[in-house]
DNA sequence: GTGGAGCGATTTTTT
DNA sequence: ATCGCTCCAC
């Protein structure tokens, strides 16, 4: 250790503050710095201060400097967080660490050996769209039956290909026999080519790349060892075998066994469908010979009766290392889990809606409850509910800021002004607004850029003066490479604020939205603006396209009292007061996918996700399922999920609520429970408004206010009590909706 | 080149 | 049921 940071060490004997409030095993994963450590890290059991806190004992008793750590995550929320943290135990934010996601730490990797791999140091990094579209124009001229073989449908055989660290010459000919009858291969080496052309990553080869460089170029890897002292892991039982074998090379050196710390816990892990291996934390140690494993087994967040229900259902699996929660604390008793039992997913969703309002009620808030669902299509049922009775919730997930048609339009445009050669930005809205170019007259840029060797936004120019192009195209296409020209000439002498606000005005895109005039319009222009305004927040438009393309989120407007409905697999690393689980039945959870062709693995994988959910609850889990449910619009009788059968009961109060909901049924289909009916369901949903104790408050929308609504658009309000309005929406019709879901508009 | 009709798919999501 | 995409006709 030539260089301790800080200089003074902290003395043996007395444990430094920050490892005061240490539990033994959390203290064992902390000062056991040397060698390969695993964490097994249980649900709830303090695994990000573990991490963060042996990030700065490793600092601060002068092990390592920071910029000698590595320190790996998943997603940026996770980097931000471990960063945030580490400056808080240090007392100042720590500059130079190499604290990141995978990919940003390759990208960061990449660009100073970018030459290796053929690119140079200034590649752009495509988002899914690109690659598409990159993608398409490599299968175009092979007579591939699109339909049968979707591109959507080679690009993930490639990515697979990537996650495993398989550059086309890795390929083996047998490996590529199903699909698109054996041409994959073929067709991913051209895709790498027109990357490289196009001096172009996808995000898989931000690690591929780097992997292969490492793998292929000694003095580059050796340079990495002795540049990386202590290397930190985190969520391991996610990691795919391309981040494996990046990280083995980074951690196997020759001399010594590797400072590697990966925490992880095996029974969370719910990614094997998009690459990750279990097996990689199974595995430890074997792979690290003489690792220490460490497991964080007591857990500070559930109750006793949740995490014995959660531990009981867990058990069930067959591959795991093994670990059993405890309560951390001794006053942990808590209620039991409680399975319902309802007729149907109109019951479930009108179940859920009423045991909220009674905890809303009780005073509980709703920041602290959340619907937990399997699938995207359950969470329509609740928030149609939820909107009827008035209950503020917010649906994580979705479309994420950047993944919005507008944003990424706005960022191609961005992207030309920046990097005229920038092809697929420039092919993403050369037509948007309408300029009159088609794919015939697109094919024919294309054609001319091909044979000239040049960019497609040169292409243009040559054949604008050479009169190739007609008609309005002509003017259109002119005007938008003027625009451009100018914006790229204003751009050092007034600052790339103002040049893009100016670039989006004057090539028509946002005069696009202004005449649009279908409902979400407002909300994108909106984000628009949000967008120009996080350019302020760069010092030039290279840096700030260089964080959208890694970092595709911004921090959503939390939303304080608002209820959360997300995925499952939305779910991990959060935790709630109160967890609905609804939909445990076979065939939604585990889904009829897994039980098709999932088998064992899949099962197990679904059962994690079980756990995965009921370990968000400290207080309360209440899982449900309905006996008939409407999937893709027809009513199927469903069984419960086998999961509900395998919970322990000693931790269950089923609530035997099927008579009740049988009594519903029969109340609303004289003939058959199976069908129940729409018309009797709506008033009864009416009914409940009315009888709701939501106290009304005073209401800021007077009769005839105009209002805008999220989900049905622009109206007027035409009748208003206390804070329930009448809306007459223009499109959606009359509705009744509560004042917090709407917006004057003037 | 644009817009409408018909077709098929429809777990989970990050970077 | 619904949405998104492709194909075809104007």
């Amino acid at each position: 250790m030539d260089s301790p940071f800080p200089p003074a060490r902290v003395p043996d004997g007395d444990a430094p503050d920050y490892l005061a409030r240490l539990n033994p095993e959390q203290r064992a994963a902390i000062e056991t710095t040397d060698g390969p450590l695993l964490v097994l890290a249980g649900a709830g059991t303090g695994k990000t201060r573990v991490l963060t806190t042996r990030f700065a004992h490793i600092l601060l008793s002068g092990r390592a400097r920071p910029n000698q750590i590595l320190a790996v995550t998943f997603t940026n929320k996770a980097a931000r967080e471990m960063r945030e943290r580490i400056g808080a135990l240090l007392g100042a934010p720590v500059e130079g660490l190499w604290l990141g996601t995978f990919h940003s730490l390759c990208a960061r990797m990449l660009r100073r050996h970018a030459e290796y791999v053929g690119l140079s140091s200034s590649f752009t990094i495509l988002d899914t769209d690109d690659q598409i579209r990159l993608l398409k124009q490599v299968i175009e001229p092979r007579r591939i039956d699109t339909k049968r073989w979707p591109p959507q449908g080679i690009m993930g055989v490639i990515q697979r290909w990537k996650d495993r660290g398989l550059t086309p010459q890795r390929v083996s000919k047998a490996e590529d026999s199903d699909f698109a009858d054996g041409k994959c291969r073929e067709i991913y080496a051209d895709y790498q080519k027109r990357l490289i052309q196009l001096n172009a990553c996808d995000f898989g080869d931000l690690m591929l790349h780097m992997t292969e460089i490492m793998r292929t170029h000694p003095d580059v890897l050796a340079q990495y060892h002795r540049f990386f002292r202590y290397i930190l892991v985190d969520e391991y039982q996610d990691t795919n075998t391309i981040q494996y074998l990046w990280l083995r090379l980074l951690a196997q050196r020759g001399e010594g066994p590797a400072n590697i710390c990966c925490v992880g816990d095996d029974d969370q892990s719910i990614y094997s469908w998009r690459g990750a291996e279990v097996e990689n934390i199974l595995r430890f140690e074997r792979d690290f010979p003489g690792a220490h494993v460490v497991r964080l087994e007591r857990n500070y967040r559930s109750t006793r009766q949740i995490l014995g229900a959660a531990s009981g259902l867990i058990a069930h699996n067959e591959e795991r290392l093994g670990k059993t929660l405890h309560p951390g604390r001794e006053d942990a008793e808590g209620e039991k889990v409680r399975v319902i039992s309802v007729w149907d997913s109109d019951d479930e969703a009108r179940m859920v809606g009423e045991e909220l309002e009674r905890l809303h009620n009780d005073g509980h808030p709703l920041s602290e409850c959340a619907i937990l669902v399997r699938a995207g299509f359950q969470t329509r049922a609740f928030e149609e509910r939820l909107i009827t009775i008035g209950l503020p919730y917010r649906v994580v997930g979705g479309l994420r800021f950047y993944e919005r048609a507008e944003i990424r339009d706005a960022l191609a445009y961005m992207r030309v002004l920046s990097q005229p050669s920038d092809d697929l930005a420039f092919e993403r809205i050369i037509n948007v607004p309408r300029r009159g170019i088609g794919n015939t007259g697109l094919q024919k840029l294309h054609l001319h850029a091909r044979a000239r060797d040049i960019p497609l936004t040169a292409a243009v120019l040559e054949m604008l003066a050479a009169g190739q192009i007609k008609g309005r195209a002509r003017e259109h296409l002119a005007a938008l490479m003027k625009c451009f020209g100018q914006c790229r000439e204003d751009l050092p002498r007034e600052g790339h604020v103002v040049v893009v606000e100016r670039l989006l005005e004057e090539s028509g895109y946002l005069d696009m939205w202004k005449a649009d005039k279908s409902p979400d319009a407002p909300g994108r222009l909106d984000n628009l603006k949000e967008l120009v305004r996080a350019l302020a927040d760069f010092e030039s438009l290279g840096g700030f396209l260089e964080h959208v393309a890694l970092v595709m989120e911004t921090e959503e407007n939390a939303g304080n009292e608002r209820l959360s409905i997300m995925t499952l697999h939305g779910a991990k690393g959060l935790e709630f007061d109160t967890v609905f689980l609804p939909g445990w039945e076979e065939g939604v959870f585990p889904s009829q996918r897994t039980l098709d062709e999932g088998g064992a693995k899949g099962l197990e994988e679904e059962r994690r996700l079980a756990y995965v959910g009921i370990t968000r609850a400290r207080l309360r889990a209440i899982i449900s399922h309905a006996a008939n449910r409407r999937i893709y619009g027809n009513w199927q009788s469903a069984i419960p999920s086998r999961f509900v059968e395998e919970l322990p009961p000693e931790y269950v109060h089923a609530t035997g609520d099927a008579t009740r909901a049988r009594h519903n049924a029969a109340m609303r289909s004289p003939v058959f429970g199976a069908t129940p009916f729409p018309v009797v369901a709506r008033r009864r949903a009416v009914v409940d408004v009315t009888t709701s104790d939501t106290p009304a408050r005073k209401t800021a929308f007077p009769i005839g206010t105009r209002v805008f609504h999220q989900k049905f658009g622009y109206g007027t309000v035409t009748s208003v009590e206390g804070n329930r309005l009448e809306v007459a929406f223009e499109k959606a019709g009359p509705k009744r909706v509560i004042d917090t879901f709407v917006e004057q508009v003037s």
